[in-house]
DNA sequence: CGTCGGTCGTAC
DNA sequence: GACGTACGACCGACGT
């Protein structure tokens, strides 16, 4: 600590041209200007935490004429006006300094030097050392024993020893060196070819002005400088006044009033979030939050009571869960939270092994009574991927009904582009929280313990917290949302949706374990083989599954020709490409394709997929995703079921254990080219169009125009070139894609690209105005209202922007098809509910949606799931639906 | 002993 | 450089 008689008296003015120059832009995201703003604070911050000044004060000069105008017109003449950028932010800069309760001093008619001069002088009559803040060298003049000047950018202390020992002058003589020098920032006149430094030399040797005057003579020898003096005598006397300090200013304030005072750290907090200084604000805001929160714990059944009935009247409440896993299917509850306000929150420890003394209710009594609350629809729930709590919950026998809101959702829909929508990383976004982490109550590494033995004081803040967070990011979510047009995106289908995938998950999809058990021995005894003639073909052993020791395997020791390098140049390629290629000039090749195929698949499926199977239900639980893709389509993993293998024999094997419930058989419901009719929708391209409504195969038609045959003959190549060319177009493929993917010239690709373009012209204009679109919104939209940004499509960098643009054609197509799926799954729910029906949707594969049916409602679920899914919103072109049926999900695809 | 980027391969 | 959207296995470098 500093003594608490030092006083620091801060130039305002000059650190406010500082810090606007040091930091050349800093906007918000509203475009308003901050670079001086958050320059002054952090200069501002950086003194109070180095020096914990008792007493200070901010000095500012005050716009429009002062004493010294009077005196001469010409003052300050040649200063350009402050800048505007600048000129805004002052009121900001002046509401931090209040909000860090440091007072503003600044009096009309007056500069801040001559206030600073006033106060320095009455500080020092009562005592006080004073240390001036400053980088402008004026202030030197008001240096004396218990007056030092610090320049915190230089780090500098200026004193009168200083003074003497640089100058060879007192600080007070300093006013004579000015009065020569002059100053023309200030447009203050001096003596002609006088600068400070021979100022500081005449004064130093002559020691005043007068002086120098009155011994005039003796500097005849230089001449020069004998005549200026001599011109400039009168002026001299007028610039020795301006730039004297007036160290009597009459002032009113009492130094007490320079006494510092707490922060006040929630209006600082407001204003660092309002100038989105998300560091400071975090600073902030756990100072100013920690005290005002009130969680409570609750666990006496006459208090449960009394938390439902309070949460029964209120709009709503946030709930979150507390358990032993972070898969749902495995999870057991140990807790629950719930806030319905602001900086409050509860918790119900159910499940905790260590209750340090408390007597707590049973586990069946606590959910009995809460379960009428969480089941009535009418009480609305919000939470935070709120999926997982209604899976947990489910398990118990508790139904959450009235789910209007999930903050991850939300925070998703606002942007897509973005990972980690996490509850703690919304909270630093939205209020610059900083919340507990899991790890800061379990642990972590070998030394973490379950959520169940965490000691229940600490388990209830952490947990209150959630639901506290929960609460407030609804609120302000909610808003974000409607502003962004996004509520009914959100309402008509992201919340219903989440039960439905609840129920999907729960489902799960059974597997024979005993054919992947097979497969899995069958692979590894294949692997074993081709393992040891691929060390024999290569003559060492070497890690076959590093695909820099095999580069260097191929490229070096075998002399193989390297096709290319990897996409970040960190070597050889050795891609499926490559191999291929290589498999005319050497053996190895071959045997690599064989060995990757069949690795992959062990690793990534049949082994993976045996040691996901639920103990309890032998059935797979996989775990669908609202929150990751940018386009709105779901993800699926643990395990990933939207990427098991179907294209290639030996992969298909795969699908084969996917099986259904005894009784029951598996059934595909897919959208025919669903991307393709949504092109057509949106880019009203009459060919595609009319080709839909007719029913045509859309490939053999695209060959049909782009290759200008007859109908009848398009031959199979070209309605597999043709099928290239089409789903091209949808992800925005260049010539040279075309040509690689098709084995033909670039030219030729070229070629085929124009007369689809020429033939389809709708679809060329809808990319085109897409694109031109994106361009000036930077955002793109789907049928449903989903949103993107694509800020890149204004990038200088050719590489963003044509991936923008790519992106920006593939979006509307993605996201629609993702929208429009997900409604169907909302009401094939519903539908399957009204029903009462025993079948069940499992799984959903971006246009596909796989259902079990007990063999007597086989015919009856795919009428249905014909008509919902094939009329679930009207588009320009119908909507068309193939069904397979089989008893593992091999046969299902037919 | 975890994390993370790179490479590769699977799906729609 | 060169086709959109995912998940995840494996390797190896890097940090604790």
């Amino acid at each position: 600590m500093a003594a608490p008689n030092t006083i620091y008296l801060i130039d305002g003015s000059t650190f406010l041209y500082r810090a606007f120059h040091a930091i050349r832009s800093l906007v918000t995201s509203k475009g308003h200007p901050t670079n001086a703003t958050f320059g002054f604070t952090r200069i501002l911050l950086k003194l109070l935490k180095d020096k914990h000044p008792g007493y200070a004060g901010v000095f500012f000069d005050v716009k429009g004429p002062t004493f010294r105008h009077k005196m001469f017109d010409e003052y300050k003449a040649n200063r350009p006006p402050m800048p505007e950028e600048l000129a805004i932010q002052i009121p900001d800069i002046k509401a931090i300094i209040k909000a860090l309760n440091i007072p503003i001093i600044e009096k009309t008619g007056y500069e801040a030097d001559d206030l600073v001069g006033t106060y320095a002088r009455i500080a020092q009559a009562q005592g006080f050392k004073v240390i001036m803040v400053t980088g402008d060298k004026d202030f030197i003049q008001l240096i004396t024993d218990d007056c030092t000047l610090w320049d915190p950018m230089k780090d500098t202390i200026t004193d009168r020893a200083g003074v003497k020992a640089e100058m060879g002058i007192e600080p007070e003589q300093f006013i004579d060196v000015l009065g020569l020098a002059g100053d023309s920032s200030d447009n203050i006149p001096g003596v002609k070819g006088v600068g400070v430094k021979t100022a500081v030399k005449l004064i130093a040797e002559y020691g005043s002005i007068n002086n120098i005057y009155n011994n005039l003579d003796q500097l005849k020898k230089k001449k020069k400088l004998h005549e200026n003096l001599t011109a400039s005598k009168k002026i001299v006397d007028l610039s020795r006044n301006l730039v004297t300090i007036d160290r009597h200013v009459d002032v009113n304030q009492s130094l007490d009033d320079f006494q510092l005072r707490e922060f006040d750290t929630g209006k600082a907090f407001e204003l660092f979030q309002s100038f989105e200084f998300k560091t400071l604000a975090s600073e902030f805001s756990e100072k100013a939050d920690k005290s005002k929160k009130t969680y409570k714990m609750i666990h006496t059944v006459a208090d449960m009571e009394n938390l439902v009935s309070a949460l029964e009247n209120k709009g709503g409440f946030a709930i979150d869960t507390e358990t032993t896993d972070i898969d749902p299917m495995r999870a057991d509850l140990v807790g629950l939270s719930v806030s319905y306000m602001n900086d409050t929150g509860f918790y119900i420890p159910v499940g905790h092994t260590n209750t340090s003394g408390i007597q707590m209710p049973e586990k069946e009594d606590i959910l009995r009574i809460f379960k009428p609350l969480l089941e009535n629809p009418d009480i609305a729930k919000v939470g935070q991927n709120i999926k997982y709590d209604v899976i947990v919950l489910a398990r118990y026998g508790i139904e959450i009904k009235g789910i209007v809101f999930d903050t991850m959702i939300a925070s998703h829909l606002l942007n897509p582009g973005t990972r980690g929508h996490g509850l703690d990383r919304i909270a630093m976004n939205l209020f610059g929280h900083k919340m507990i982490s899991y790890e800061d109550v379990t642990g972590k590494g070998k030394d973490q313990i379950g959520f169940q033995e965490v000691p229940l004081d600490l388990a209830a803040d952490y947990a209150a917290e959630d639901a506290d967070l929960t609460f407030m990011a609804y609120t302000v979510l909610k808003k974000q949302i409607e502003d962004k047009g996004l509520t009914p995106l959100m309402e008509t289908i992201e919340v219903p949706l989440i039960c439905v995938l609840a129920k999907m998950e729960m489902a799960g999809i059974r597997v024979d374990t005993d054919v992947l058990g097979q497969m899995s021995l069958e692979f590894e005894a294949e692997l074993k083989t081709l393992e040891q003639k691929i060390y024999e073909l290569a003559g060492e052993e070497f890690n076959i599954n590093s695909s820099q020791q095999l580069g260097v395997i191929l490229f070096e020791k075998l002399g193989l020709k390297s096709v290319k390098k990897t996409r970040k140049k960190t070597g050889y390629s050795t891609d499926v490409q490559v191999l291929t290629q290589l498999a005319d000039t050497h053996e190895m090749p071959e045997k690599l394709l064989r060995y990757r195929t069949l690795g992959k698949l062990k690793s990534t499926y049949v082994d993976a997929l045996s040691s996901l199977v639920h103990p309890e239900t032998g059935r797979i639980h996989t775990s669908f995703n609202q929150t990751i893709t940018v386009t709105g389509r779901l993800s699926s993993s643990n395990p990933n079921l939207q990427n098991i293998p179907i294209r290639k024999s030996e992969g298909k094997k795969i699908r084969q254990a996917f099986i259904p419930a005894t009784g029951c058989t598996l059934i595909s419901a897919d959208y025919s080219q669903i991307e393709l009719r949504l092109l057509a929708h949106c880019a009203k391209d009459p060919i595609l169009i009319e080709s839909f409504r007719n029913d045509e195969d859309i490939h053999t038609r695209t060959a049909l125009e782009v290759f200008q045959v007859l109908p009848g003959l398009v031959t199979d190549e070209m309605r597999s070139q043709a099928k290239s060319i089409n789903f091209g177009i949808i992800y925005g493929m260049s010539a040279f894609r075309l040509s690689n993917e098709l084995g033909i010239s670039r030219k030729m690709a070229g070629i085929y690209i124009d007369n689809y373009f020429k033939r389809y012209a709708g679809v060329k204009a809808f990319i085109d105005k897409t694109i031109e679109q994106t361009r000036t919104t930077c955002e793109v939209s789907t049928l449903f209202g989903r949103k993107r940004r694509l800020d890149d499509i204004r990038s200088s960098n050719a590489n963003l922007r044509n991936f923008a643009q790519r992106a920006a054609v593939n979006t509307p197509i993605q996201g629609s098809a993702a929208d429009l799926i997900k409604l169907a799954m909302i009401k094939m729910q519903e539908a399957l509910e009204t029903e009462n029906m025993a079948s069940q949707m499992l799984l959903s594969v971006h246009d596909e949606i796989i259902f079990e049916a007990p063999e007597q409602e086989k015919d009856k679920l795919m009428a249905m799931a014909k008509q919902v899914m094939e009329n679930v919103t009207p588009l320009e072109v119908p909507l068309k639906v193939n069904f397979g049926v089989g008893a593992n999900w091999a046969e299902a695809e037919h």
